[in-house]
DNA sequence: TTGCTCCTCACGTCACGTGAGGTGGC
DNA sequence: TTGCTCCTCACGTCACGTGAGGTGGC
């Protein structure tokens, strides 16, 4: 007969478990001394412990077990119980690959947006853009109004997305209601669908200024590349693009100082 | 404002819940009536609550929920968070595959048996069997010492094997001691470990019963292939083999009534 | 008065873990 | 006496859910 330290160190169950489970009915020791009241278990109870600690580390419940345990002759019924538990189990996994999926794109957007901010020099560039697909909606509103659009784009064309949305604004000057504005998001593919165009927007040679911080202040920015254009003689084109390379994100907010917006003016080669 | 009622709507989190995030300090109300105790909330704490409700629907823990809402500016911290937290979560997965897979192991262990055991006839039969590979031990022993053999033979071969546990029994009569047993396990491929033997049985004309029942009663299925093989005027090879094609799994036990093990006779051609 | 929403306790869940305080034999 | 193993409460964990019993305004 074993002590129920022994047992413990047999089954590697906890002598807590094993007295839990005394008290449950789960595994009960064959002789219980009188005077002491120390429980002495058998080997039969050691094969139980054993099998205990198996279906729990397959989490079935205690009371599963009982059932299990309880149910031992009758393998139709066991099946059916373990099945039923596989079921629960593969449940649990996708959810657990849907948690998973949502996390590491949280993580690559942060660190792809600290990736462009370690790279970026804060300074207007001239570059070359190359022509890009995108889902696209245009409507009069102001800049708050966006947020929507791009909501509205992300359910329809979430799985064919592959960049970052942007802000064309299609007035010469500054508005700040009505303001004709068609909101994008880069595209694989797609078909026009519920009022949202794909379309390809035209590359070519253009201006850039990277903005950090909140969009309140992205007019200091304008500024700035509005006063490069003109230094150098450039003739600009309608639209504008605001690019949002990091901002409130789908799951965290972020501090808004650390907002990454590309201003780009396309400008005549 | 929103009433408690009014923002677990919206947020989709339980009035409960609220009343619990209010008193861990996640999510305070921006106003508490002094004479009814009402909780009345603000637009912000929708917002704040939907976010809560995302990040609980990640398993991340309140205490975790409140470092993050803390550390909401600090972004590389978030990060970090989010990390660890998925390293934690893929070791879930990684858990739970492990419990689907042995799961389905026995789940198909148990169905195979039910298929041989509605398709045996439980008759004495002549069939052909092939060439099969095993892993096997070859020891002087009784019928009880087959288990560590087995275990053992498992240990090493565990992932190549293919088929079910057998004992060939060399001595021409029943020894229940020092009997000369061979036991194998079909494997795809293997090389001899530990002084286990990969080899190749031949194959032939055999005369086979399945036993249904426990080991104890095998005599009686031995009785009657040997009155088959009598009756027919066979000429029986050694050694015989006995087939365990369902006895104790390695999980459950099962009904020792329904053990289902296969015995062979080679006879010459 | 009835129905609705809200309130505050207090207790239950699940499988133990963590003490506290005590016993019995070497 | 000290150390070890065992015992029995009682309480904590985690994120709520489930009442019970009561309030306040329509």
């Amino acid at each position: 007969l074993f002590s129920i330290g022994e047992l413990s160190r047999i089954t590697g169950l906890s002598v807590k478990a094993l007295r839990l489970y005394h008290d449950k009915g789960l595994l009960v020791p064959a002789r219980i001394d009188p005077s002491s009241s120390y429980r002495y278990y058998d080997a039969e109870a050691a094969e139980e412990g054993r099998l205990i600690r198996k279906l729990r580390g397959m989490e079935f419940s205690l009371e599963d077990i009982k059932e299990i345990l309880g149910a031992r002759d009758h393998e139709d019924e066991l099946v059916d119980y373990l099945e039923a538990h596989k079921d629960s189990i593969c449940a649990k996994l996708s959810h657990y690959h849907a948690i998973v999926r949502s996390l590491e794109t949280v993580i690559a957007y942060e660190k792809e947006a600290r990736m462009i901010a370690d790279n970026a020099t804060f300074e207007v560039e001239e570059k070359q853009v190359e022509n890009i697909l995108v889902a696209a909606l245009r409507y009069q509103g102001s800049y708050a109004d966006c947020g929507k659009a791009f909501a509205r784009i992300g359910r329809r064309f979430g799985r064919y997305t592959c960049g970052k949305p942007m802000n064309l604004y299609y007035d010469a000057e500054y508005k700040e209601n009505d303001a004709d504005i068609e909101s994008c998001i880069p595209v694989r593919k797609g078909t026009d669908a519920d009022g949202i165009v794909v379309r390809e927007l035209p590359g070519g040679r253009c201006v850039s200024l990277i903005h950090k911080g909140t969009y309140d202040e992205l007019g200091r920015s304008y500024e700035k590349i509005v006063a490069y254009v003109n230094e150098h003689g450039l003739q600009v084109q309608t639209p504008s693009r605001e690019i949002y390379l990091k901002g409130p994100g789908m799951l965290l907010r972020g501090n808004p100082k650390n907002y990454l917006t590309e201003l780009q003016l396309l400008v005549e080669e």
